[in-house]
DNA sequence: CTCCAACGTCACGAAACCGTCATGAATCCG
DNA sequence: CGGATTCATGACGGTTTCGTGACGTTGGAG
């Protein structure tokens, strides 16, 4: 699995060591030395991952998530960040502003690439960024917004980010039961420590929600097993 | 999921910490004081999991890892590490010898056990589940479905979790008698104990579930013997 | 600063599920 | 033709699992 990595890093010594080890491993690597250069490279380019220094020189690299996010083009590109201390704060205000993964430095080539791969794997079987549409429900990853029908007229939902996220999972993989440590690995990420059952109160709220355009029968329980999402009742 | 773990730890204090919590979520746990004794445990014993304090008296955490890591045997268990708050030497040391995920002291119960979760699931091998069919029974393992057919429409059968089992094991393994102790270390598991009754009242309530689409006739009772599952009637 | 939305956790009750037993039917054997 | 063995079936607590409402926390918006 080999794929094009943006590499934002302002020391050129990480930079090169990056750089190496990416190559080595079949990557290609694009570099920026901060955050302006790197926004500038995405206009041209569209990288399948992004290694991103959270200490920067200007803007931070909370800042430049943020603005990667923003973009609709670039939103779904996940994101590693790299960050100097072992900083909780730092690290889940990363993940919350929509980092993927954080690892800390120094680290191993070994515990990068492992990182990386499992970030890709991730994102993989959810590739498409356009609108899933099941059983009249329609979701929108770009704009992020959920559409039911009601009597024929669409009508907008209101979720939750993390709803959101679990549905959108759901509905890129319908037809198939997940565990709830499975979907806590895919809509939360696998650093997140919580609760198994922290899963049940999200599906409930997600139902909720869906309940305008009775699209919450779309989520079954799967009991002993966990849940799926079917426009098949049963 | 519970599984074998080897502590490698000197503090009696963490190792009763560990053995308690680590009990707990049903996993069996091996405890060792020092390096020298592990390895010797390693010689009668396999466990799926070594947690392993970095600091230890006399043979380090290091030596220990590459001397696990050099017999073919071993090889393939994964090493959780516990190492001091600040140490990022030994962590980046640690991930190069092998380990396969860290864990800094202090560390709370829960992130440790998420760990090892996320670490034994990483190491679980990913079984092939494809859909099994016969006389027109469909059962589909990933989306935890079955399906009979009943005058052309395919219509969804509701299923326990253990006839569930059942009918899975059944299905993947035809045309063959299973005693009911057979059945139970099949689908129950080897470690259960029940009476083999039970199995008589789950045939039933399979058989019973079956019932709607005419499946039920697909499980013969063989008289002395135990089921069978087949298309052929007699 | 205050307010609010979103989240994770918990406790409690409901429902599903399970294992066991008692009883009666079916089958086998002398 | 009984008697004994094996199996089917229905019923009944006990346990597990899930749904649901409530609560405390937190980070961001106003």
């Amino acid at each position: 699995m080999s794929a094009t990595i943006l590499v934002v890093e302002d020391e050129p010594g990480i930079q090169e060591v990056l750089k190496f080890n990416l190559g080595q491993h079949g990557h290609d690597v694009i570099v920026a030395g901060d955050a302006e250069e790197a926004l500038t490279l995405l206009r041209g380019a569209l990288p399948d991952l992004i290694l991103l220094d959270w200490m920067l020189p200007g803007m931070t690299g909370i800042d430049f998530a943020r603005r990667v996010r923003a973009d609709a083009r670039q939103k779904n590109i996940p994101i590693i960040m790299l960050t100097a201390r072992s900083d909780e704060r730092d690290k889940v205000q990363g993940l919350d502003t929509g980092a993927d993964d954080y690892i800390t430095k120094p680290f191993s080539p070994r515990e990068l690439m492992s990182r990386i791969k499992a970030v890709l794997r991730r994102r993989a079987p959810q590739m498409t960024e356009d609108t899933v549409e099941i059983d009249g429900l329609k979701l929108d990853p770009l704009s992020h917004r959920v559409h039911g029908k009601i009597e024929d007229k669409s009508t907008a939902l209101d979720l939750g980010p993390t709803e959101f996220r679990l549905l959108h999972f759901l509905m890129t993989h319908p037809e198939r039961v997940y565990s709830r440590s499975q979907l806590l690995d895919q809509v939360w990420g696998d650093h997140v420590f919580v609760e198994e059952r922290t899963v049940d109160v999200h599906i409930r709220r997600l139902r909720s929600a869906l309940e305008v355009t009775g699209h919450d029968r779309l989520i079954q329980t799967v009991r002993g097993s966990g849940y799926r999402l079917s426009a098949i009742q049963g």
